[in-house]
DNA sequence: TTCAAAGGTATATACAGCGAACCATTCCCC
DNA sequence: GGGGAATGGTTCGCTGTATATACCTTTGAA
């Protein structure tokens, strides 16, 4: 091995994955953009609610006023927020939120619907596994206040009560609570990731009635081993709700 | 129930912990200098060993040459980076790299050494056992190419022969290819930058010797379950790994 | 001696984000 | 009906960050 100076292993195939990806390049007003995006398709506000004025918004965001203005009327242009002036007025979540881009941006060479690659779809799915799983895991093995082990069951009845529309949304918060019963701040804004990345994918394939009451069910499995703290049970009840989205996804998409 | 509009979910509870959160408010330069500290600290270059050229390493990161470079001397400045010029000068690895800042960054008040709440300690040992955890499951359930499983066993066998000064570098590097294993690239920043929060809670605590032999044996259980295609095995292994090291820093910091 | 490859320096330009003040609209309440 | 208050809408200028480009300096191998 023709190394230059002093001892340690040789450093190929590594460094150059962390090293070489292009820095972020993260805008003020991108990242803006996907915070909004994000409270409203993970269902977080849900349509027709409100968003704090924007004077407060801006300062709880660490935005200035112009950025989140900006922000917001990208969205309302978009059609996901509508604002209202006066008294009482403020910005709303779109009651009728736009289809989604469907991904696929259109290549000039008019191939189908690829810009999808079956590693987008591992990394995606595979990261999902992890994080989820860990996720609730590490719920069940926790001590939960009254109050958290209300708004889990709560969620999951919302889930359970949601119709095909509004579906997607509700799940996602439900999922998204868990991970924050994991007692991990640095997970949610993680998970969140991936479940953006993740409806991506799943707004291209058909939301069918079968599998929603199946998901149901499995929800309930999930949310009862957590709150009777069974790590174990937890573990293998949201591996098994994992994997049934993931063959469907693979079955669609590859 | 007050609400305003359609149906759904109370929303209270969980969206202000998203929403509310501020805006990373990321630099490019203090991103760039975070990118290279991890390619130091991480072992991912070891020490002695040249980055490559400015004007090349401005490119990859997609940075300007000028922003590159302050963060190179920034770094320089901290004992981290060594630059030389002339023909087959360049940036290098200091030889000897720093102590690490020790965190706790001196209270006005003059309060020994907190600035670690436990809610941070929590956070990132939560975290750190969702991503590895996970990560070695994944990684154990694939099917690895020869060079992977040689690089992989060249890792171990490196971590194996590490003495106690080079050891939490040499660690870290065998714990990111594992994750680097699991298939999921976007696992693998997640990783580095967990492993870097865990690395400064570890940098306060001493390193005994009879932890890294006892280290050793664990990451021997851990690759062998990986290269065998055991992923319960891989778990197991890599969780009872982590639960040493988070035994050992709550008793230190707590 | 020459040349190539690297770091070191200087300058001009673009624009993103911020702050602050002010305008316009709407609705409740008196 | 009128006043007040809370909200979004608009404007302007300042500052700092990042880029791009060109050129200088140092070093060591050929």
């Amino acid at each position: 091995m023709s190394r230059q100076s002093s001892a340690g292993p040789p450093t190929a195939g590594l460094s150059s994955d962390l090293l070489l990806g292009p820095v972020s390049g993260t805008n003020t007003f991108e990242e803006t953009v996907q915070r909004l995006l994000q409270t409203v398709r993970l269902g977080l506000i849900a349509p027709g609610e409100r968003l704090p004025a924007e004077r407060e918004l801006a300062a709880q965001l660490g935005v200035s006023r112009d950025t989140l203005r900006e922000a917001i009327a990208s969205l309302a242009g978009a059609g996901y927020l509508i604002s209202r002036r006066g008294r009482y007025g403020g910005t709303f979540v779109s009651n009728v939120l736009p289809a989604p881009p469907l991904l696929a941006e259109k290549n000039p060479t008019g191939a189908s619907h690829p810009s999808i690659t079956a590693a987008q779809i591992d990394d995606v799915l595979t990261l999902r596994d992890i994080l989820e799983v860990g996720g609730a895991r590490a719920a069940a093995g926790r001590v939960l206040s009254p109050p958290e082990r209300e708004l889990l069951w709560s969620s999951l009845e919302a889930a359970a009560a949601a119709d095909a529309d509004e579906y997607r949304r509700v799940d996602s918060r439900l999922h998204l609570y868990i991970g924050e019963l994991a007692g991990s701040p640095s997970l949610v804004p993680l998970l969140a990731d991936v479940r953006m990345r993740l409806n991506e994918l799943l707004d291209a394939i058909p939301l069918l009635a079968p599998n929603i009451a199946h998901s149901n069910k499995q929800h309930e499995q999930i949310v009862i081993a957590i709150l009777t703290g069974r790590p174990d049970a937890a573990t293998d009840a949201m591996r098994e709700h994992l994997s049934g989205t993931a063959l469907l996804l693979r079955g669609f998409l590859e």
